[in-house]
DNA sequence: AACGTCGATGTAATCGATTCCACGAGGATC
DNA sequence: GATCCTCGTGGAATCGATTACATCGACGTT
C-alpha cells in the first residue's frame, strides 16, 4: 500500500507538500498541487487513517454502545445515529452489550483503547466504575435512551409519562381494572421509570399496582414469556399486561399462544416501543411509540457539540400512544390504514 | 491520558521493558515486571491501540458491510459475526449499505482507510471497481450471503434450492397453481438465485413462471407492497406470492391489509428468511429459514483463516422450509407449538 | 584465567502521517 | 538599492507504540 512518501517521490516534492495538498492548505502552488494530485491518482494512494489519528489525536469516530442489537428499537436507533454521524463527518463503531454489564464494559474499554472521539451509551446497568471514570476523565459522552443518574453527561431520551397516562386511560375506558406490568431491570432508568409512570397513571384512577402484578423481566423475549406465565398462574390473573419493551411483548405473545389463549379476550397486551411488525401481529399490538430516529440524531448532535467544544444539551422528546386492537375493541376509525386511499370513491 | 513513557518513568525502567511486560516477552525480570505492573495499575494506563496498529500493521479488526441493518436477518448475522470475532480476538466495525451501492462503497473505503485486517461483505450489487480492486490487491475478504461471481474470494452462504422445492411442493399440494414471486435486485446473487430456484421447482410440476408473475423488488418493504399491489391489479392475479426476503413479505402483508383482503384466503404468502415475528403475524407466515448464526460464524472463521495465512474455505449450508398457515390449511400436527406441553393430559 | 553464553535491559529506528520552523526567491516599499 | 513581507517549499520533530541491536554483568566451561 502506497504511503505519503511514495506519493512525494512520484510527484518530486516533499512529504510536507503532499500533506498540504491533501489537507488543502492555502500555500501550495497550482503546479505542485497538480503534480501531487496526479501522483495520488496514479498510485491509488489513500491516506492511512491510523497514522493520521496518531498524529492529530482525533479519530473522527464515535462509539455507540447499545443494550441489544436484536431489539428493533435499538437497531433503528443505531441506524439514525450512523446517518447523522456520517452527515457530520464521523463514523460509528457499534458495540452490542446484549444486556450484559460485562460485555458493555468490554466494548467501552475497546472503544476507549481505540481513542474514539466520543461515546454514546445506553447503559445496561447502574454504571460500571469504568464508565464513570471515563466520564470523569472528560471523555465526551452522551447517554441515549437510558442514563445513569448523578453523572454530568447530557441525556437524550423520550419521556413516556404522558403516553403511559394515555394508555391507562384507554385501558380503563375499556373496562380493565386488573393491570399488570412486565418491568425491565431495576438497574436501568427505563426499567424503573416505566413502572413508576404506570403506577402513577393507575393512581389517577384509584387503581393499585400490587407486587404480584409487577413481573421482573430483563428486556429479553424469554423473560416476557416467563413473567406472563407467572401472571396466568395467579389465582386472580390480570386482565392486561403492559410489557416495558417490544421483545418482552413478543415473549408474552408466545406464552399466551402456548396456552391456547387469545389476545385480547383472555389477556390484553400493550407494549412500550412501537415496531413495524406490531401492525401485522395477531392481533395488532397497542404500543407506545418513541421518536427513535429523532433521538438518535439529537444524541449525535449533542455528542459532536461536546467533542467540538460546544455545550451539548440534554434533550427529552415525548412518546405517544398508538392504539391498535390488542387491548380490546376495534380502534373505531381512530387508526385508519394510512395506505387506504378513498379519494376516488 | 498516560502513555508508555509515563509508565516507564513511574516504574523506573525504559519503554522497551514496559512494552516487553505488556506483550509478555520472556526476558524480563520478575522484579521489573512487578514494578511495571504496579505503575500500569496506579496510572490506569491502557495501551494506545492507534499507535500499536501503526507500528504492527494490524488492527485486529474486521469490517462487515451488510446490505441493510434494519433487516432482522442481517441483524442476526451481524450479531453472530461479532460474537465469533470476539471469541477469536477481533473486533468488528459494521457498515450499513442500506442496499445502496454508493453507501456500500463509502463504507468499504472507510474500512480500508482504517486498515482493517479483513473484510466481510454481503454485496448490494454486482461489485464496484473499488471492491474488485481491494480483492485483487490481496485484502483478506470473504463474501457472506450474497457474492460476486468471478472474484477469487471465499463465499459463505445458504443454499435455498432444496427448501424452495419443498415450498413449491407444499404449495402445489394445497392446490395452488398460479404462483408469483417478488424478486430481489437482479444485481445480487440472492436476487437472481431465488427466482431461478423457484422457476426450476415450478418446472418440476409443469408450471410456468410468466413475466407478469415476477415482480421486481429491492429487498425493502415498500417494494414488496408496490409489487403486491401490481399483482392484485392483474386480470388474473396469482394465488400465492413468494417474497424473496422478509421485508418484502412485510410489504406484501401491508398491501393485502390495505385492500381489506385476507391471507391466505385471498392471497397466500411465503417468504425467504424466517424471523421470530413470523410466528405471531396474522396469519403466521410460512418461510424458508437460513442457518443465520452458523453462516456468520463460518464466515468469520474463513476470514480469520485468510488473515492468519491459512486457506479459508467457502461454505454452503442448507436452508429449510418452515410451514405455517399463510399458504392455507392449518399445518396439521406438522408444527406443534414447541412450548405446548401435553405430558399431563 | 580466559572465553562464550545467556538473561535483562536500554538506545534508537521505525510505522505514516501533520506541522513548526527555516530558508530562498520575488515583489513591494521607502 | 537596501529592507521587509509574502509565498512556496523542504527538513525534521512528533504522536505512542514495537523491536532489532548493542551492552553489560553473571555464570559455566575448559
Amino acid at each position: 500500500m502506497a504511503s505519503i512518501k511514495d506519493v512525494a517521490a512520484e510527484a518530486g516534492v516533499s512529504v510536507a507538500t503532499v500533506s498540504r495538498v491533501l489537507n488543502d492548505h492555502p500555500s501550495v502552488s497550482a503546479e505542485a498541487r497538480a503534480r501531487v494530485l496526479a501522483a495520488v491518482e496514479s498510485l491509488g494512494y489513500r491516506p492511512n487513517a491510523v497514522a493520521r489519528s496518531l498524529r492529530t489525536d482525533q479519530t473522527h469516530t464515535l462509539g455507540l454502545v447499545i443494550s441489544d442489537v436484536m431489539n428493533p428499537y435499538f437497531t433503528e436507533l443505531a441506524r439514525s445515529v450512523e446517518e447523522e454521524a456520517r452527515a457530520l463527518g464521523y463514523s460509528v463503531i457499534i458495540g452490542n452489550a446484549d444486556e450484559r454489564p460485562d460485555l458493555q464494559d468490554h466494548h467501552v474499554r475497546n472503544l476507549l483503547d481505540r481513542r474514539i472521539d466520543g461515546l454514546l451509551v445506553s447503559p445496561t446497568d447502574g454504571g460500571s466504575p469504568l464508565m464513570l471514570d471515563a466520564a470523569r476523565a472528560g471523555t465526551p459522552m452522551v447517554f441515549v435512551d437510558r442514563w445513569i443518574p448523578g453523572v454530568d453527561v447530557p441525556v437524550v431520551r423520550a419521556d413516556g409519562r404522558g403516553a403511559v397516562r394515555d394508555l391507562v386511560a384507554h385501558l380503563h375506558g375499556l373496562g380493565h381494572r386488573r393491570l399488570a406490568i412486565i418491568a425491565g431491570p431495576a438497574a436501568t432508568t427505563t426499567g424503573r421509570e416505566r413502572v413508576e409512570a404506570f403506577r402513577e397513571a393507575l393512581g389517577a384512577y384509584g387503581l393499585e399496582l400490587p407486587d404480584a402484578y409487577i413481573g421482573q423481566g430483563d428486556f429479553q423475549a424469554d423473560s416476557g414469556r416467563r413473567v406472563t406465565e407467572g401472571f396466568l398462574d395467579l389465582p386472580e390473573p390480570p386482565e392486561v399486561v403492559f410489557a416495558a419493551d417490544n421483545l418482552m411483548a413478543l415473549g408474552a405473545l408466545d406464552a399466551v399462544r402456548a396456552r391456547g389463549l387469545r389476545v385480547p379476550d383472555d389477556l390484553a397486551l400493550a407494549a412500550f416501543d412501537d415496531i413495524r411488525w406490531f401492525v401485522h401481529t395477531d392481533p395488532p399490538v397497542t404500543a407506545i411509540a418513541q421518536p427513535t430516529g429523532e433521538l438518535g440524531r439529537a444524541a449525535v448532535r449533542a455528542l459532536v457539540d461536546r467533542i467540538e467544544g460546544r455545550p451539548g444539551e440534554s434533550v427529552t422528546l415525548p412518546a405517544r400512544l398508538v392504539v391498535r386492537r390488542s387491548c380490546g375493541e376495534p380502534p373505531a376509525p381512530s387508526e385508519p390504514s394510512p395506505v387506504t386511499n378513498r379519494s376516488q370513491s
